[in-house]
DNA sequence: TAACACTATGTAATAATATAACATTTAGAA
DNA sequence: TTCTAAATGTTATATTATTACATAGTGTTA
């Protein structure tokens, strides 16, 4: 795991090890709360970093609640299909790994015949 | 479909109408620019509505669009599990109707066992 | 009808989330 | 070294959403 983000810039640094460490979703003005006294300064170099640590896949956005968690996939790749479970009492989001789960929608065509590379699943309960 | 929004007051009616008039999603924002002749004057007023009408299943907000789209389907009921596939060229949004993906993800149970009876899938392509 | 509860509305102010624009620096490849 | 792409720093501003408080309508029921 030592090598889990060496190709990570400074601020990627700071702010992955912040969400990674956080037993909760964080949100962008939160983390830069959290992250002032290492110098980062402005939301836009926290929207830059979560930016990028979505788009390499070593974080998520939970869309419904603007909220950012770390991949919780040991192999954690590019990932273009999520899904997580939400707790609506204590706000609790884990990340489903479940690989038939992840077939079937992988698979899944419309009605058009469309299907999709990409996806995002939210269950509340 | 005369009878389909007797109960809605004026405020919800007048933007239900326009957001199911709308080919596309529509923001919350807009919605507020284009309603603004009929009398609707701030923020706070299309939010109730908009809450009232996600709660009552009428319309449905896309999380990773941070925007609303009537229920396509005709018989529109509280609807607590919702899938979309969302065009990311030309941001066409489309609301699968599938009995199949609804009763699969119904029935999906997590490595716990729990199940949900809530979620909302985005599908991207 | 009157009293009540519930839903909806109006208005102002402000909080929370996110991006545009521009200048500079750093890291790696050629 | 030179070049390029990625990352950073900074200010300002755009976009999305809620708090707080006052008022009005609607339906029930005593």
């Amino acid at each position: 795991m030592v090598e889990k983000h060496l190709n990570l810039s400074k601020n990627q640094k700071i702010i992955f090890d912040l969400i990674d460490k956080s037993p909760e979703p964080m949100k962008a003005y939160s983390i830069l709360f959290n992250v002032q006294k290492k110098g980062i300064k402005a939301p836009l170099q926290v929207y830059r970093a979560l930016d990028k640590l979505v788009e390499i896949g070593k974080i998520h956005k939970i869309e419904s609640r603007n909220a950012f968690i770390a991949c919780q996939n040991s192999s954690c790749q590019i990932s273009k299909t999520t899904a997580f479970s939400i707790c609506e009492s204590c706000e609790k989001v884990t990340e489903i790994k479940d690989n038939k789960l992840a077939k079937y929608l992988t698979n899944f065509s419309d009605n058009t015949g469309m299907n999709y590379k990409k996806y995002n699943l939210e269950f509340f309960g």
